[in-house]
DNA sequence: GCCGTTTTCGGCCCGACTGTTTTCAGTCG
């Protein structure tokens, strides 16, 4: 058994003491469990073997007595008598955003719906209202909390959360009461999957601001209409949150809604201890406000290196700036290349010289063109002869563009069998080669893991692209076992990549930092095919930033030289 | 259920908005 399915019946376990109303501290625990499970490090059978399962914060002898258990045998009786106990229905209920325990109980109790349509029925009977503490609000909210929750996760790829923010954002510098504004929320900590946009604002006059913002022309609905807080729903199906605090209270509140909520419960334990409390509204100390400018200084006062926003995540932050080891994080500026690169050759939109041009301005030292290989029909993929042909226009451009220099590559397809899409002599001729499969994408997981190590062995390659194939909010990924690939990416000294596009964003975070630990060279490619997103470098970045990946660990941060010399080194 | 340079018992992070109430419970982040 995994760490994740560990984690994800001590999660549901959690669930299913709430509904029976245990203990809410012993609800925590085990919600705190399945957490540190799902992000620790080490294999918990490992752990489990030398015994130190109990070493792990959040660990007691209870929940350490049901991991054993789930390890042994693959189940746990706790678990198993709690589900006995805790009728299907009313999980379903709890699940409905607006609905929590105390009315999916009383529902449950007074009317005894055996399905969300059944639900729905008794809303539009109207016998929801007849309920003590219930109305037609109620009603109305219940029904749209079904609507939500069958419409999906309700979860938002983080390129569009992040463009619908800019955007909401440019309209609003406009608006003479608004002082200061900005982004916060799981947009700016760079989560690749975002909930919703938290928009901090300052002003003088929140009520006024708060109606301006109930009348934005994105808006569709209006969730909440507070003093501090208006939520809106826009156009596009987002939830967006305003917080409307004071200038004083800005720098505060901006750390607060940037979270993430993990995070912030453990600065304010670390707070507490130092008498300190610590909220949107600011630093006290003894009900006495201490004034803070900066984020930074927030961090200091706690005693705390600054941690960047994409590692507030309670993934080990805490304790690296409390000793002083914290990652110094790539930024973009350390971007000096793209190595993974398309043109009109095969299915791009821009010729090579725009794309050298492009990528020549963004300030880089080189780039690799990397257009499809032969079996990819439907992007045109090259033939040997039209690869051939493709050198000799590098080598062209290289003698006129120099020292910009422009490294003649193929993203040649990972077959079925492993094999390659060009026989080796061709690929020796390359400069740099990426594999990356993009056919059979339901093979069973232990095929496919066979086949993309099979692709790693072969000599020639430098590189795995998009490693699990992912689209962000539409397709998962393919069935493989990402470990035995880092494991094997490892063994034959081969790069994997961080693909930038914010469709994809694959590997992710906790893979990157995965493949860090383990010493793997990682690579930060757009995949672009116009010269336009080359600029979704940034995505690229900031998932690396979350992965902890410092400059040193980047392949396209090295210089020229550097790289060369990498990408010469298994041939 | 977990945890301990105050504690093996008694703590456990903090606050806002809504709806249905007449002072607050429920839900959410």
């Amino acid at each position: 058994m995994t760490n994740l399915e560990v984690a994800w019946v001590l999660n549901d376990i959690a669930g299913l003491l709430e509904i029976g109303q245990d203990n809410v501290f012993k609800v925590r625990a085990y919600q705190k469990a399945a957490r540190v499970v799902r992000r620790l490090n080490e294999d918990l059978t490992m752990l489990y073997q030398e015994g130190r399962l109990r070493e792990v914060p959040g660990i007691g002898s209870n929940i350490e007595a049901k991991i054993k258990e789930l390890l042994e045998t693959g189940q746990c009786e706790y678990y198993l008598e709690l589900r006995r106990n805790v009728p299907e229905i009313l999980r379903e209920m709890v699940r409905i955003p607006n609905v929590g325990v105390k009315s999916a109980k009383l529902i449950y109790k007074e009317l005894a719906p055996d399905s969300l349509d059944d639900l729905q029925k008794l809303v539009q009977e109207r016998k929801i209202r007849k309920l003590s503490g219930m109305g037609s609000k109620t009603e109305l909210s219940i029904l749209r909390g079904i609507d939500l929750l069958r419409r999906g996760s309700g979860e938002t790829p983080l390129g569009v959360a992040k463009s619908v923010a800019e955007e909401i954002v440019k309209g609003m510098k406009e608006i003479k009461e608004i002082n200061r504004l900005e982004i916060a929320g799981s947009v700016r900590r760079g989560k690749d999957m975002v909930g919703d946009v938290d928009i901090i604002i300052a002003t003088d006059q929140p009520i006024k601001v708060g109606e301006i913002l109930a009348r934005h022309p994105q808006v569709r609905e209006v969730l909440a209409l507070g003093e501090t807080k208006v939520s809106v729903r826009t156009w596009l199906g987002i939830q967006v949150d305003f917080r409307l605090v004071t200038d004083k209270q800005f720098v505060t509140a901006k750390h607060h809604f940037t979270g993430s909520k993990e995070h912030n419960v453990r600065l304010r334990h670390i707070a507490k201890e130092m008498c300190l409390k610590i909220n949107e509204y600011g630093v006290w100390e003894d009900a006495e406000l201490i004034a803070v400018d900066s984020e930074k200084e927030i961090y200091q006062r706690l005693g705390l290196q600054y941690i960047p926003p994409e590692l507030r995540e309670d993934g080990g932050e805490v304790e690296a700036a409390a000793s002083g080891s914290l990652p110094e994080l790539v930024t973009l500026n350390d971007i000096k290349g793209d190595l993974h690169l398309h043109t009109r050759w095969s299915d791009g939109v821009n010729t090579l010289e725009e794309m050298a041009q492009a990528a020549k301005q963004r300030g880089y030292q080189y780039m690799a063109i990397t257009d499809h290989s032969r079996s990819l029909k439907i992007a045109g993929g090259l033939s040997i002869e039209r690869l051939r042909e493709q050198r000799r226009e590098i080598d062209e451009l290289n003698q006129r563009l120099a020292p910009f220099r422009i490294f003649a590559g193929v993203e040649a397809d990972i077959l079925t069998d492993g094999s390659l899409d060009y026989p080796d002599e061709m690929l020796r001729e390359m400069d740099i080669v990426i594999a990356s499969v993009h056919s059979r994408f339901r093979m069973e997981e232990d095929q496919m893991t066979k086949r993309i190590i099979k692709a790693l062995s072969n000599p020639w390659v430098n590189l795995l692209a998009h490693p699990t194939g992912r689209l962000l909010g539409r397709r998962p990924g393919y069935a493989v076992n990402i470990n035995a690939v880092l494991e094997a990416a490892k063994d034959e000294g081969k790069g994997v990549e961080i693909n930038s596009s914010p469709d994809r964003l694959d590997l992710r975070d906790e893979h990157v930092r995965l493949a860090k630990d383990m010493g793997i060279p990682i690579v930060i490619n757009t995949d672009a095919h116009d010269i336009v997103r080359l600029g979704e470098m940034a995505y690229g970045v900031i998932t690396a930033r979350r992965g902890w990946l410092e400059a040193g660990d980047v392949v396209n941060a090295w210089d020229r030289k550097k790289v060369s010399a990498w990408l010469k080194g298994g041939k």
